[in-house]
DNA sequence: TTAAAAAGCTATAGTGACTACAGGTTCAAG
DNA sequence: CTTGAACCTGTAGTCACTATAGCTTTTTAA
């Protein structure tokens, strides 16, 4: 790979498609680069580097202020347990939500082959929440 | 509760924030009810069960496309079986997907506190893909 | 009865994290 | 030198709401 490189290359090392990069230059999670004569961005190894890191933390699930700081810690050579903490509890809390979740949703489509023609368990319950064994009111 | 009452008490009643009963109506998910002289909202309980039916099936992860579908099922007196088990299985890969995930956090979190101080394991892991265990390259 | 407060109205813009489009320009290959 | 792929900017759309501004109507208390 040359020095500089377009948008396109960049894309392609990273797996992060070209819009997608414009758009985190526009709100200032990418760094401005370099321009061809004819204006185009010309990229080079350090935001090939940036846009990885950025890329990884979201296949993490970290919203991009998350990836702000992720990315200050970075720079100062600080420690992101703390960020890296509260996800881990937001991630296994909306984990505890979808199993409760998984669950209702089987007690429904197994007892719903056990009803009469015309009578489907799973209509029943999303129409009456006291049938609903999942605590979902908060 | 008299036969007619506000958007207020519908509210109050499902649960459900009034902008959002007011939206509901807009995408044509609500019916329009019928006006006051001046031109408030009048609903009666037909209302009130479709709202509680809408809201339920928000709160076990529908979307409004599927929950449209839903709604011409109960009309229908279909069966939403298929639907229902679509939505189980889509449910089920997001567990799946968030498990792997809070794994790795786990062990990014986990091995920080054996690092050099400076350095803190979960920037390297999220600046090298290399060290992460979890495959989530698609 | 009347004044104030609460609740309602419409229309519009904002959220997060992109994605898609229109209509033009530049670049690399043949 | 021509063609076509890749690039540019700017704007609008996605989902499922939420929030705001600036009004009008309804309800409650004095």
């Amino acid at each position: 790979m040359p020095t500089l490189f377009s948008i396109g290359t960049l894309s392609h090392a990273t797996g992060c498609k070209v819009e997608t990069i414009r758009y985190y230059e526009k709100i200032g999670l990418m760094p401005e680069p370099a321009r061809s004569e004819g204006g185009q961005r010309r990229y080079h190894r350090r935001h090939q580097e940036r846009l990885s890191f950025i890329r990884h933390s979201r296949e993490l699930g970290f919203t991009l202020e998350d990836i702000r700081e992720l990315l200050t810690m970075r720079e100062q050579h600080g420690c992101a347990d703390d960020i890296a903490r509260r996800h881990r509890d937001a991630v296994q809390n909306r984990i505890s939500a979808l199993t409760a979740l998984r669950n209702e949703l089987d007690r429904m489509i197994s007892e719903c082959g056990d009803g009469q023609p015309g009578e489907c368990r799973v209509i029943e319950v999303l129409s009456d929440h006291g049938q609903c064994l999942t605590d979902h009111s908060g």
